[in-house]
DNA sequence: TTTACATAGTGTAAAAAATACACATTATAT
DNA sequence: ATATAATGTGTATTTTTTACACTATGTAAA
């Protein structure tokens, strides 16, 4: 391929999967990019790693740039390293999903030039992605159904304070399928680390709802023994 | 840090914990290192990717350079980024966890020069190792107990006939903890992926047990469904 | 103030899965 | 014949999961 652009040897990038919820949706923030390979495109935000920085700090700072958005939940889940996977050079990218309380970050501006825009896009509708991102996506996704099982991830994704009946639509999103709203509250409850607030919803036109708030605290005193097993 | 050995700027690397299971033990093979740094440590197989081969490649590549050994299961687990995990310049490792019988594996000769020599350990009483590997390795246990309920590990460790009692004892070395007999035996044969054969056991001086088969094509007959909601 | 609406909130019975538990059987070696 | 060492087996109890439908409540509109 001959694109006129620089080439490089080697190098290891980040690459990341955000989610979000929205609207009883579960959604991924792409990135428009404003540069070749790809220019116009969508892609999941990423770039290379500095020799200085770990992948950890790496991670958190690419997606700084190209969001705006910092301390969000993060996780490394794949590492992606076909020799052909970037038309400019040979690029290892570990792939991490993060994930954020959309509320608040709905418009997401890019601080580096290199994104033009960036937007939240369903999951069952993503675009035709540039590299491997659509595989990288659907790893991802894969990983996080699984963890969902054993891992507090679904209040990454969730208000501070929440209903029920959010956090089952969240489960149903990410899972993929519907759930029984009875045994679903009486299991989620059963857990011990919610905690059911005095408030309740406010500004909807029907029956208001109870919020309840995640315990850290409850919740890793509850499965510690599990937890040190499992990672 | 001078060495007076040369310098690289960056490069990524595979390590590799490769698992086997011998004597009612998992134990795990490592490498004693000719070369700095590190020289005479005992360490984990690994070694530099090139730039022309994907890192699974590198992967069965490397392993076979170091061990001899080729055909086993791999799978990636984890990527480790910190800047100074290497001494002599930035490295980032992507760690692959392998399972082999070890029968007819006992003694493994390093292709290489890079090895003195390799040898079994048990898990529990591991060296102190070179680099990071003491994490990594405690990573991939991790890793591999949380698999073992969810893909079938078990019977790459084992030998393609074997006894309901080893694979028992198989899974009490992966947990790290005894399990009932009977609800053992119960609970594999349900899931119907078990072959038995009209063979025993030989060679032992006591009443011998039925062999057994590992069923891949009725394994993923049955959780078809299941993987591929995983990963 | 009544009514329509939309979602919240609740319990039970049945089925399935997990657990706890101990002894008779059988091949080999002496 | 006997000792030995591990194999192979069943049941009752508890826990977890599943299936399933109606009443309660707050808001908004008539």
């Amino acid at each position: 391929m001959e694109t006129g652009l620089p080439k490089f040897d080697s190098a290891f990038s980040i690459d990341c999967v955000i989610f979000g919820f929205d609207a009883g949706e579960l959604k991924v923030l792409l990135i428009e990019r404003n540069e070749d390979p790809f220019k116009d495109w969508w892609a999941l935000p990423g770039n290379l790693v500095e020799n200085d920085e770990s992948i950890e700090d790496a991670a958190t700072r690419i997606l700084y740039e190209l969001t705006n958005l910092r301390d969000m939940h993060m996780e490394q889940f794949h590492t992606f390293g076909e020799v052909k996977r970037h038309p400019l050079g040979r690029v290892i990218t570990v792939a991490y999903y993060a994930l954020i309380r959309i509320l608040g970050h709905k418009e997401v501006k890019p601080i580096t030039q290199y994104a033009k825009k960036t937007s939240w896009h369903p999951v069952n509708t993503l675009p035709k992605l540039g590299f491997d991102h659509n595989e990288i996506f659907e790893t991802s996704i894969q990983k996080l159904r699984r963890r969902l099982s054993y891992q507090p991830i679904a209040f990454e994704l969730l208000p501070e304070k929440f209903t029920l009946t959010q956090l089952q639509l969240l489960y149903e999103a990410i899972l993929n399928k519907k759930l029984d709203k009875r045994n679903f509250r009486k299991k989620m409850i059963s857990y011990g680390f919610l905690k059911e607030l005095d408030e309740k919803q406010k500004g909807v036109s029907y029956r208001a709802a109870k919020l309840y708030k995640f315990d850290k605290r409850k919740y890793f005193k509850i499965f510690q023994n599990d937890m040190n097993l499992e990672s």
